[in-house]
DNA sequence: CCAGTTACGCTACGGGTCGTAGCGTAAGGA
DNA sequence: TCCTTACGCTACGACCCGTAGCGTAACTGG
């Protein structure tokens, strides 16, 4: 799950502390509850992590990349549970993603470096790999467990399934996030409740579409 | 349509130049095109307008709310037509509503300034009256409309009404704002078709739960 | 045990932005 | 004409950035 060291370390030297790299992400997410995104500042990382400030850039370019990966080990929680039902999967999922939206840390850096994404290629496959595609395979695994099921049907092109399955996506966590951070109210289980009975609803009539 | 001058102004003095308010606003655009977010500073801006630094400071109290402000009356352009049906009109709403998200000012805006305000409840406010509710008018708009047409029932409790239109806004908004943000792939007239089979379909379903 | 190699902590630095203060001048109103 | 407010300009301390340089620490291979 941690497979963030393109540049496989040398056989020689000294070697790179592990409790350092963690020290770090846990400061950089203390650092985020305390200040927010804008007011975080490498500085300020690297003493609260007990760490001199050179060392952090010498493991990653800048505040972006930082963050992204302390944020993106909080998605790893994200899990489908099996609940029997499609509609039950599917709200339970949708709260799981509300509830880790809702944490401090997450909610002020988000957005953030998605904004930053918008002009940095480098930064977008970073969130791509480490935070979009985590969330994504949940999609994928509650289709094939409806399919099993026999809640959905099999789609026989790939193609198409594929594009739904990037629709869904996008409806889902899309509307999770503008509930939660846009329109700035809570995800409860009655609005869970009420956008999974619009989807699933939705979701047959796209199958047919 | 610009009603953004609380502290009405004195009946006495050198008035504001409603012309400076004007270049700023438009230079701010100029700078988030060329410089995107992060990398946009107030003395840019004013370098740019051809105003002093201090004269962007008497009138907004930072970069936030300049680029609000700045970026909000884009959003006047939309509108929603009246194409005779109401997949018709989401589907043209949606287009409208990706092409003003795919433009660079908007791009590398929109996600920063509503990551600023999770941490700035007078921001929230700010982007709430000028960009929020203007989108959210059109959901409200093109409910009538439907229920006038009668594709849609007309809900009798007022809550539910009101909760079931905040649910269809934040699903269209997110939806779109996910796709061209966070997934970075373009809305072509496809997948605005596959959106609009997704939401009708469901929104008869949320209707009767 | 001893070089060789890499990581670390620390200090210091130039460069940039912030937000404000102070001042003289410009543009309206009583 | 006085009064009031807006404007342009300069200057400033404060902060953060990202890097260079150096001595030290840790681990490896001979």
């Amino acid at each position: 799950m941690l497979s963030r060291s393109h540049p496989r370390p040398p056989r020689t030297g000294r070697p790179r502390s592990a409790a350092a790299d963690e020290a770090i992400l846990e400061a950089t997410r203390a650092s985020l509850v305390d200040l927010g995104w804008s007011k975080l500042t490498m500085g300020d990382v690297a003493t609260r992590a007990g760490v001199a400030k050179t060392t952090l850039y010498r493991r990653w370019a800048g505040k972006n990349e930082l963050v992204v990966d302390a944020v993106a080990v909080l998605f790893d929680e994200l899990e489908l549970p099996d609940l029997g039902s499609l509609s039950a999967d599917v709200q339970a999922v949708v709260l799981q993603f509300a509830a880790l939206l809702e944490r401090p840390e997450t909610r002020t850096a988000l957005m953030a470096v998605v904004a930053e994404s918008t002009r940095d290629e480098a930064l977008r496959t970073r969130i791509r790999d480490s935070i979009v595609d985590r969330q994504k395979r949940l999609v994928l695994q509650g289709r094939r467990r409806a399919q099993e099921r026999g809640e959905l049907p099999v789609e026989p092109d790939e193609g198409t399934a594929s594009t739904t399955a990037d629709l869904i996506f996008d409806v889902i966590a899309g509307a999770v996030v503008h509930r939660v951070l846009v329109s700035a109210e809570s995800v409860d289980a009655d609005w869970a409740r009420r956008f999974t009975v619009l989807l699933l609803a939705g979701l047959g009539a796209a199958a047919s579409a």
